[in-house]
DNA sequence: TAGATTGTTAATCGATTAACAATC
DNA sequence: TAGATTGTTAATCGATTAACAATC
């Protein structure tokens, strides 16, 4: 079945989440299939982009009817995995570090948080959206022991290079990294950034630009 | 002053934060200049990308010597309005949007975030991290009075786009969305969107291949 | 001065969009 | 069949990287 297909461009995996979330609701609205060009609409991208995003996936559109929803849910979970969900730790049991624990949408992308680790001791064993803070030390163990292979490291920045250090010795093989710091790690394991300042820049860029010129008038 | 510069590049635009950090880190610790070499090196650029980048913030460097680390603080604040805050509200006090509202690391963005709001009654008085939790229909009078301008959006996704309407209606005129839906909004309003999975897409895909290939190995 | 580093032009690469033939 | 929609090739656009002259 999973027939190889070329390498997926980094900016088609991005958006593959969204079709996900878009089919999704079609599907909760009884949709079962959809067209490249409602798509687009919906998500205000290029038709084009759309058709050349879901071939990416494997799967294959019927002209004149468009792609089987079921189709599209199905390709993405396969792809992403987010249909078996992989075990994961988190790193850092500070504001975000406690929001991802308490947020409860991470099994529906095959993330399974089996537990927290953090450097303060008064918040170790503390319970957090079901999941037990444990001291660092203790981490190389269980990560060990269970064979996760996720990490979430949601730590400050001074801290987040030395803790990603000791999550790829315990074997961990990719860290989704919150920490607005650029991890240095071997080449194989992954590192992928959310940083919520990325996007903010340009967000932030455009008010002050426009207050200037409402200013000057 | 503020002489007129060409528009600069979203590409650009994202990576202004990473370098207003790496900055502010070097000036800790008794830095006053650094090169492009030195600063794609240890943030894994490209050291053409890094002196294009800081060209089109408007500051120059000195061959031999660098940039100074001031001047690159100094021209990302004035440039993303990092320097004077702004005032800001939140929709949505769930786990993520507590989490924004403990997060007290926003000041040094420029965003000041006054209030939040949520249709939840029993969160409604909630005091979280100092900001209090108000009823939506509160949200009109207060962006009105005060005068708004950004709101920071974390609803669920089906209550998104009501939400953004009315944040508009109110004044709002660029909305910081983390919900995983396209919102559609005036031409005159601005929209960035931080989407937690859009990252995770690509880490979650290597990890599934890695684990693929290890298996037929 | 010699040489390190900037600033900029040119070349490459990748992603988006346009055009259109293939299909049902 | 006629016509809507896919799949794909070609054109465009933007971002990255390479090359090198300008500068201190």
């Amino acid at each position: 079945m999973a027939q190889d297909l070329a390498p997926i461009s980094p900016a088609t995996l991005r958006r593959l989440p969204d079709y996900y979330h878009y089919v999704q609701r079609l599907r909760g609205e009884g949709h079962e299939t959809v067209s490249a060009a409602e798509v687009a609409r919906d998500l205000h991208l290029d038709p084009t982009q759309v058709r050349k995003d879901l071939a990416a996936t494997g799967i294959v559109g019927r002209p004149r009817v468009g792609f089987e929803v079921a189709e599209v849910i199905e390709a993405v979970e396969q792809l992403l995995g987010f249909n078996d969900a992989s075990d994961a730790i988190l790193v850092g049991a500070g504001n975000l570090g406690q929001a991802l624990l308490r947020y409860d949408g991470f099994k529906s992308y095959g993330v399974n948080i089996l537990a927290a680790f953090d450097s303060d001791s008064r918040k170790v064993g503390l319970r957090i959206g079901g999941r037990e803070v444990f001291p660092i030390d203790k981490l190389q163990n269980l990560v060990r022991r269970l064979h996760v292979r996720l990490g979430i490291l949601t730590v400050p920045a001074d801290a987040a290079q030395d803790l990603a250090e000791r999550m790829v010795s315990a074997g961990i093989e990719g860290i989704w990294n919150f920490a607005p710091v650029t991890l240095t790690v071997p080449e194989n394991v992954i590192v992928e950034n959310t940083r919520l300042y990325e996007t903010f820049a340009a967000l932030s860029q455009a008010l002050v630009k426009k207050a200037r010129s409402a200013r000057l008038g």
